[in-house]
RNA sequence: GGCGGGUUGCCCGAGCGGCCAAUGGGAGCGGACUGUAAAUCCGUCGCGAAAGCUACAGAGGUUCGAAUCCUCUACCCGCCA
């Protein structure tokens, strides 16, 4: 018999909160449960962060439960409040299209069979959209304290800030609606997300307890942070890391990771990987007796990556870092080695006899966002040609430069490198 | 509906007629150190080679000159109804 779910996700560091955890683990131990986890179509793709509550769901079923995955269609036309302040709405059209396109994403972490453990997808729209609204206030309102929803510390921030639409204040009624409705038709009984989804996912509890007399259960997630406490995925250079390709190349998703620093690392391959504990103990000891080699953060980056853009990509992006990255001479590499990575990285393309300066293969590669910041970056003495430092802002490539007659491997700083194909 | 306050660069936030492309902090970026790590230190941080251009919610206006004053519009907030 192998380990309990909850053990689990307990060394996991999986759970922050959780309603009773001996009532839920007999619930578990009597038979395939279900449950389930909502994500919001708040942007046109899932982001790093989302896959911890997601994979949640997958570990579950892999021990033998239902997960459901709901795509928030009607919760995502309201928004859930937060601290920045109030929300602009987004029209039906780009909710519905988000929605559509999140559902697809959600439907890769799951398996669909006919067995008692079969994923299900849902969409709160389904259910909520019909809702008139004096039904809604009277069956569902009326079950929520104004004082309680008062006391939430998202609320009362908000009212110590710039204030909040009723609107806003609505959308604990509607998760919590959720939870009641997909008691009813599945006969859910377990709700998980993140920790700063604890007061919603009560407000469920609550009101499948009020309304059915039955007790159902919650479990939430640690928001992901690095050992700094900041909000995880915000080292990329602005953005997050989306699950989307177009959003977020395999490439930077690998990247990203294989650059993860010694403190997170470990904490990443428990979260996101479904390692087990013992490879897991074996690379956190290799992260302090070998940080160099980094055998934690180039496990991590390929588990990683192959989850989420699958093997064939995987491979590509690890031959493509290790062609970029390598000791060796950029001048050794095979033409077919350095095709493929120079599909994988990101791409300029420049014209010989143009003779196009450093500066120009920096913005065409999209190195640089400017010509004056490709400039700064080869006055600060960051800019690179196949791996040799250019310093001259007028330098320009000659034919002897390329390798096999097309490509120039660009770097800014340690870590950025991009091709750049240049035609005669 | 009435009265008052607000909308500044990626974020927070100063500026309240010229010296403002706009103080400060954070993030980001480059360098040193190292391990494609962290911390630290140094530098940098609208576009442009430059002239100059574009920017302080949007549109007009006053002025030699506006982020700063006026008018209208949009959105946000507070109090009153």
């Amino acid at each position: 018999m192998s380990e309990h779910i909850l053990d689990e996700l307990s060394w996991r560091g999986l759970i922050a909160q959780s309603t009773d955890l001996d009532a839920l683990r007999k619930d578990l131990d009597a038979g395939p449960l279900t449950l389930y986890a909502g994500f919001d179509p708040t942007a046109p793709s899932l982001h790093a962060g989302n896959l911890v509550p997601l994979l949640m769901l997958t570990r579950f079923q892999r021990a033998g439960h239902r997960p459901i995955v709901l795509a928030g269609g009607a919760t995502g036309m309201i928004g859930d409040p937060r601290d920045q302040g109030e929300r602009t709405l987004n029209t039906l059209d780009t909710v519905a299209e988000w929605a559509d396109r999140i559902r697809g994403q959600l439907e890769r972490f799951v398996d669909f069979d006919d067995s008692p453990t079969g994923a299900v997808v849902a969409n709160n729209l389904d259910w909520t959209g019909q809702v008139p609204v004096l039904e809604f206030l009277r069956d569902v309102g009326k079950h929520f304290s104004i004082n309680t929803m008062l006391a939430r510390e998202t609320v009362k921030r908000r009212l110590e800030s710039d204030g909040m639409s009723y609107t806003e204040f609505s959308y604990l009624l509607l998760q919590s609606h959720d939870y009641l409705q997909l008691n009813r038709a599945y006969g859910t009984s377990l709700q998980v997300g993140g920790s700063d989804q604890w007061g919603n996912i009560l407000g469920g509890v609550d009101l499948v307890r009020k309304v059915d007399g039955r007790s159902v259960h919650a479990l939430t997630a640690p928001l992901v942070t690095d050992a700094e406490g900041r909000k995880f995925g915000k080292s990329t250079g602005g953005g997050k890391l989306w699950l989307d390709p177009e959003m977020t190349s395999p490439y930077a998703w690998y990247q990203y990771f294989v650059n993860a620093g010694d403190t997170d690392v470990v904490n990443y391959l428990r979260l996101f990987s479904f390692l087990p504990r013992e490879e897991i103990e074996a690379l956190e000891q290799d992260t302090a007796e070998r940080p160099h080699l980094r055998a934690a953060q180039k496990r991590l980056a390929e588990v990683f990556t192959d989850l989420v853009h699958g093997e064939h990509q995987t491979k590509q992006v690890i031959a493509a870092s290790q062609a970029l990255f390598g000791r060796g001479e950029l001048g050794g590499l095979d033409l077919s080695t350095l095709d493929g990575a120079m599909a994988e990285a990101p791409i300029g393309e420049v014209v010989l006899s143009d003779a196009p300066t450093i500066v120009d293969l920096l913005v065409s590669s999209g190195l640089a966002e400017s010509r004056g910041a490709a400039r700064r970056t080869v006055k600060e003495g960051g800019a690179y040609v196949n791996n040799a430092k250019v310093a001259d802002e007028e330098w320009t490539p000659g034919k002897e430069d390329l390798l096999h007659d097309k490509w120039l491997v660009l770097r800014r700083g340690k870590r950025n490198t991009a091709g750049v194909r240049v035609l005669l």
